[in-house]
RNA sequence: GGUGCGGUAGUUCAGCUGGUUAGAAUACCUGCCUGUCACGCAGGGGGUCGCGAGUUCGAGUCUCGUCCGCACCGCCA
């Protein structure tokens, strides 16, 4: 026997009793007479006392511990002459009578604390001592919590865990695959799945009429703070649903995760806005609504003042950063340089500053009066003490760096708070998006997304009006999920495919399978796929997903503690029949 | 593919306009210490300044290249 007790669990009720531990040494205090040891496992520290009534072979093996060192203690739980309020265990210790080393442990690289002295990279290498710490034990144990409550309310709502293959076929469409060489069909791959998004409707098709799965997905894409190469999906599909069941479903399901798993309770409805909506007033499709700054559009009333930058811009509009009225002049040219960024875009930044008794000064006062100024400062409802910020240009990244500017000055305000959150639904995408560099459509979901029923008959005239029956969950100004309703009809289908600019024989190569069940009654469907990752991250905190991720990437998409990806074998290069150049 | 920041002791960092023997904190080792809990005190060891060229009397410091890390843009249906 190991353990009779973890090392959070004890307390002065159980003072007296004789108890064996076993843990790692989180740090050893040797005062000469007496030794005191921190002993750790993922439930708690236990303070080991080792006093001066100790023999000296235990005193002996006490002095010789280092940190890390696996230990088994026996002895007695006794109250601590001067407790520790900072713990849970700070009432008692171990009186030690007898100590044991299970194993010793070389000095880690870095300190085994919340706060640790090392940097990223070295924590990476070493991922399985970080992993021992604290706040990274949390974030996994969050993750196995938040698993846990998605399963037990998706079974209680009749939906089936069910797996679907890793290894499946390459498509064109969408972010890159990985792939996977066939040794038994040579020249031949196979392709990790960036989501089971067909699977899943063919197992509508089958029947499964509610599905989900907690899967693992692979894109081939540059790496992020928020996005990994293989990360993990809730994802969901239903039959027989129209958009309104899926979102009540799925809001239900938030909900509970909001509740059980950080004790929020979310009793209004998530406010729906659509893209178009989410685009003009927030400059973004993901939205941070945990405070308001709305951008307003000022185009028309701007142009014919001579002023040049007005004049011959797509796009004029402004947001009013609420209290910012003192910002210097220097920190005006900081925020300019801000937008100036090749990141952001913006070629420059024009501002007003609301002063006593509604004057407003700007820095273009000498082409616009007081008049024009007011009127901005009354479409943003911006007051005494307020900050008005206006940007000029082309529509779609002017709305973008405006977007981006709002989200700065949000944060700079302090109105994005942690602990805060703004869960909601963007609703009613475009279906489709135009490329112009390959001079056709791209499907801005994917191809098996419905249109709205009322635009269908804008497929021949004006496909890029057509709105997708499609949905996005964001939280905090974070895609947490996103899904549709899907095309059911083999027709509709084929015309979508005709209008990315399949021809016939491409459409039946790529997802003939699908096409194919289609014409054995497709029952009508939809779901929803959730980034288990952000969410997580989201939960907790914090902007990465990497400490939500037992053994995560690094930057550049490589395993620093296992040095992945690797060259392999001369052999087994020729076994799978590649050369290479 | 691109932009920015970074790489100096086991670790986290400082190191000014180029100039004696490259510092601090922490970790580690040794000794002392009877209530510590970031224990304390005294002492000690520890460096190819990422790598390679170049400029210079002289490079951690300047220039170029390169590798690595982080953040972001493009990309991510």
């Amino acid at each position: 026997m190991y353990r009779t007790h973890t090392c959070g669990c004890l307390r002065a009720t159980d003072v007296n009793q004789q108890v064996l531990l076993s843990g790692w040494v989180q740090r050893v205090r040797n005062l000469g007479a007496m030794i005191f040891i921190d002993l750790r496992d993922r439930y708690g520290i236990t303070q080991i006392a080792v006093d001066e009534h100790a023999s000296a072979s235990l005193k002996a093996v006490a002095e010789s511990l280092g940190r890390e060192f696996v230990i088994q203690v026996s002895g007695q739980v006794i109250e601590r002459a001067s407790k520790n309020t900072k713990i849970p265990t700070g009432e008692i210790e171990l009186l030690a009578s007898e100590i044991t080393v299970l194993n010793v442990s070389e000095t880690p690289p870095f300190t085994i604390e919340d706060n640790s002295d090392g940097g990223d990279e070295l924590r990476m290498k070493y991922r399985y001592l970080d992993l021992r710490r604290n706040p990274l034990q949390k974030a996994l144990m969050l993750r196995h919590r938040m698993a846990q409550i998605v399963r037990h309310y998706l079974d209680e709502q009749g939906f089936l865990e069910i797996e679907t293959p890793y290894l499946i076929k390459s498509t064109p469409e969408g972010a890159r695959d990985f792939v996977v060489p066939s040794r038994m069909n040579q020249g031949q791959f196979y392709a990790l799945p960036q989501s089971p998004q067909t699977f899943k409707q063919l197992l509508m098709v089958s029947g499964f009429d509610r599905y989900f799965q907690i899967v693992r997905c692979f894109r081939d894409e540059d790496l992020r703070a928020d996005r990994q190469p293989e990360f993990t999906q809730i994802d969901c599909e239903m039959a027989f649903v129209e958009r309104e069941d899926v979102l009540r479903t799925f809001e239900g399901m938030i909900r509970a995760m909001f509740e059980k798993v950080i004790g929020v309770e979310v009793t209004q409805k998530f406010p729906r806005m659509s893209y178009a909506d989410a685009m003009k007033y927030y400059g973004s499709d993901k939205p941070d609504i945990r405070f308001e700054m709305r951008i307003e559009e000022f185009t028309p009333a701007m142009r014919g003042a001579g002023f040049s930058v007005f004049d011959n811009a797509e796009y004029v509009g402004a947001i009013c950063a609420k209290g910012a009225g003192s910002y210097t002049r220097k920190q005006m040219d900081e925020l300019t340089e801000w937008v100036k960024r090749p990141q952001i875009g913006g070629t420059g930044l024009i501002y007003a500053r609301l002063g006593e008794e509604g004057t407003v000064k700007s820095s273009v006062d000498k082409f616009f009066g007081q008049d024009v100024l007011k009127l901005w400062a009354e479409a943003l409802g911006a007051q005494k003490g307020d900050l008005i910020l206006v940007m000029a240009g082309s529509r779609t990244a002017t709305l973008k760096g405006l977007g981006e500017l709002r989200l700065e000055m949000g944060g700079r305000l302090g109105l994005r708070t942690v602990g805060v959150f703004a869960p909601m639904w963007v609703v009613d995408f475009p279906l489709l998006e135009w490329d112009e560099q390959a001079g056709r459509f791209f499907a801005m979901h994917h191809p098996f997304t419905s249109p709205v029923k009322e635009d269908i008959a804008l497929f021949d005239t004006d496909p890029g009006a057509v709105r997708a029956d499609a949905y996005d969950f964001v939280c905090n100004g974070v895609e947490v999920g996103g899904g549709s309703i899907r095309i059911h009809e083999q027709t509709l289908q084929s015309r979508m495919f005709e209008v990315l600019g399949f021809t016939k024989e491409q459409a039946q190569e790529q997802f003939g399978f699908l096409l194919g069940a289609f014409k054995y009654g497709a029952p009508p469907h939809g779901g929803i796929a959730f980034g288990f990752d952000r969410w997580c991250a989201i939960f907790g905190g914090q902007d990465s997903i990497r400490d939500y991720i037992a053994f995560p990437k690094n930057n550049s998409g490589r395993d620093q503690m296992i040095d992945s990806p690797s060259a392999i074998s001369a052999e087994q290069l020729a076994e799978l029949a590649i050369k290479l150049s």
